[in-house]
DNA sequence: AAATATTTGTCCGTATGTATC
DNA sequence: TGATACATACGGACAAATATT
């Protein structure tokens, strides 16, 4: 009958409040917190829950704690976070799976005029090794094919200098490599020549080529479509 | 002189082996861990120590604790990921913020389409609700504006049941909504003409007017434009 | 419905090992 | 070498939320 809103767990609060702490003072990797004793002081939380709300962030990867010397700010990486993470319904069709490749999909078609205008030479040879990477991981190992993937989708975009896509199409490749390496592959051959597609398109300096090579490219069954682009004001 | 490998940190190893328990079990989502007295018994550590352990697996979404009840092992969520992905990225920034708020906006104006025919009479309610809170806020209360302008997004794309494309957006809007209480507000009153104009739309099921006014709305100076989607395939 | 037991949440005090000066 | 500051680890105690009888 109540509505009050219930305030979260006091560990869960600190957690944010020293996120929003590294952030809003700019704290880059090597620089230091401030003690427990003066966190959970300022805070008004007991050490204890101080610390369940740094340890996790140990574990995260945020932050390194070394005694006698303090609390070090570290580079946040996703990687270590999937080290840890559990994953349930692998291998199965999974809804959240095909969602999020609906997403990248959805954000590389969004971006991918600006991409095509910013690529340099450079890029475009980076892509290049990707496809021969591609090509030399063959079907025995899917995870080094993966990787050439990600590598090529990422330079696709890098020009941008779009740290928050970046990041965030880092994020949605990890899960990626999460699930799909309990998966069998599918066809990588017809993979390849689309990713070669894309690169020919660009080498023609071909914009509309290069955005039909793109839409050719996600039209694989695993992305779950939203609106089509081509439907869009017709 | 001596190269013994020094073993980690209890809270460390503790994680590992509550992590291998759930594993080696074969626990699924829903299934309960044994409390926390038997496994810090169990594992001879303490019960701090167990704690730090497991908090850090409820920060990082597999476990969800519950007082008078247990532990309980959850699926693996990509909220957690989105939140602490754009909050390290972010950094306050306004380059990044804009960057976000660019990700959102294509976001939104990409799934549109599929959001217009999934709405219900009741969702359109809700959006009304949302305006009229927004009234309410006035000028005084940004933070209710705020919350109101969330919600009518949310709700605008509740009906996809997409639940990786919601935690996305939330985890935008609280990114927003901690960095935008030290600015002040835009034009309030515009704001909401835009919002009246899209509810207008959906009351005429008029799809062009719709994703127009979706656009205008997303006309502000503070969205970092990607590719315009009127340019597209023109 | 009400009392009781179980489980997590939170705090305190203390001792120890380690890095820094 | 010593002194200090800091994280690590332990144990106990009580509160709050939930489940059970």
């Amino acid at each position: 009958m109540k509505a009050i809103k219930k305030d979260d767990k006091l560990y869960i609060q600190a957690f944010r409040e020293i996120r929003a702490y590294i952030i809003r003072n700019g704290l880059r990797p090597g620089d230091l917190l401030p003690t427990e004793h003066d966190m959970s002081e300022k805070l008004g939380v007991s050490r204890n829950v101080l610390r369940e709300a740094i340890k996790s962030m140990e574990l995260m990867g945020m932050v390194q704690a070394c005694p006698g010397r303090g609390t070090e700010v570290r580079e946040f990486s996703l990687d270590f976070v999937f080290q840890n993470v559990l994953f349930f319904n692998v291998g199965g069709e999974d809804k959240s799976v095909r969602e999020m490749f609906g997403i990248r999909r959805m954000l590389e078609l969004s971006y991918m005029r600006q991409a095509f205008y910013a690529l340099t030479e450079d890029d475009i040879d980076v892509l290049r090794t990707c496809v021969r990477q591609m090509h030399e991981s063959g079907d025995e190992n899917y995870l080094a094919f993966t990787n050439a993937d990600r590598k090529f989708h990422m330079a696709l975009f890098r020009g941008l200098n779009n740290s928050v896509l970046n990041s965030l199409m880092e994020a949605i490749w990890a899960v990626d490599t999460g699930f799909e390496l309990e998966k069998k592959s599918p066809h990588l051959v017809t993979s390849i020549s689309r990713h070669e597609a894309i690169i020919k398109s660009l080498e023609e300096y071909d914009y509309r080529a290069f955005a039909r090579a793109m839409e050719i490219h996600f039209s694989s069954g695993k992305y779950l479509k939203p609106d089509s682009f081509e439907e869009y004001d017709s």
